[in-house]
DNA sequence: CGCCAACCATACGGCACCGTATTGACAAGC
DNA sequence: GCTTGTCAATACGGTGCCGTATGGTTGGCG
């Protein structure tokens, strides 16, 4: 029994306690006793804890990238259907420790100016694909605000998680409403530009 | 000179430290080196660091109380106006250290489940209101979100704090969107300028 | 003037964690 | 069966923080 540990498992633990407790619970020696280890095993797996640390925004931003590299051609409402599809389907992965968790990463970067400059270049990419869905920029970040709003409640509120299908259909008929709305059909450059 | 500490100087520093580095950097030993004092000061003023913990937390919550039990009789399009133009005082008395700042305490209760209960009774205080408003819970939840939302980013992205009358404008917009539209043409007009 | 309360400095024991060094267990392959 | 590589246990010195104990300084006030 009692299986030997790969890096992989560390990572997958370090995830879990990031989700938990914030990057503060990401500590060698108590992840160790959560896997049943010394940490003997860590410091042969990491360098230190910020390699730890290091490696899990890193894989963050990997698995960011390859989500919005791997959307179809679908443009504006059908895009942002299969967009919140893959978001929502990240969100179950990140519960299991699969990949680190948005809500846990905007946490650690909220209180690391470190990471927050890494954190806003990936949401700002996010951002620009709304934007250039949707023809207008001012929607784009309303959309955004409440996707992050919602993650934000959601890692508080019990069962919130559960209700975004609800939230999504929601943010999808925002958008609709401005195509059909005021300016006409889908006429970008009718926002605005900071 | 060399001016002797009050319990207010500490909550002050401590409301600080909390905007800026999260609850982790809320200690007393850290915050006495800030005030160039010993923490033999610190512990005069407060039993230990989880009663100044507990201070922060509930000038917090006193101070939401009193800003929403404050609020004039008016509902709507007017009643949000007057609301967001509070809160974005209180934003600005928070980055002086006057009030504790909302950002922070939502970054704290995502890793404290026990700060997390209070911050939800807070926070849901403020989404019905929202509600009666309105009278469409969904875009009461909607309106929350995004403001949630801009909290969040704005603790991150430089600059983006100054926006938030853009924001706010968004907001107001989609909230008149609402009585104009798909209720049918009631009065639209109604509640123009506070 | 002398005293008391408010405030602060100093010094201490304890704990939790970091990172390193060294040794030990075990499996795979030669 | 012996070696080698992989992973883990143990033990250590160092640091930062907590909370307490105790004594020092100061200002107001009777």
């Amino acid at each position: 029994m009692e299986r030997r540990l790969a890096r992989e498992d560390w990572l997958r633990a370090a995830r879990l306690a990031l989700l938990r407790g914030g990057v503060e619970a990401v500590r060698p020696e108590k992840i160790a006793r959560d896997l049943q280890v010394t940490k003997g095993s860590f410091y042969w797996h990491f360098r230190n804890r910020e390699d730890l640390l290091e490696a899990l925004l890193h894989e963050w931003e990997t698995e960011l990238e390859e989500l919005l590299t791997e959307l179809g051609p679908e443009t504006g409402e059908a895009g942002l259907r299969v967009l919140l599809d893959r978001v929502a389907a990240r969100v179950r992965r990140s519960e299991r420790g699969e990949v680190p968790s948005d809500a846990a990463i905007f946490t650690w970067a909220s209180v690391s100016p470190k990471v927050a400059r890494r954190v806003n270049r990936a949401e700002q990419a996010r951002i620009d694909l709304l934007a250039r869905w949707s023809g207008n920029p001012e929607l784009a970040e309303l959309l955004y605000l409440i996707w992050l709003g919602f993650v934000t409640r959601g890692q508080r509120v019990p069962g919130l998680r559960r209700r975004f299908p609800e939230i999504a259909e929601a943010m999808i008929r925002l958008l609709a409403a401005q195509d059909a709305g005021p300016g006409g059909t889908n006429d970008p450059g009718a926002g605005r530009k900071s």
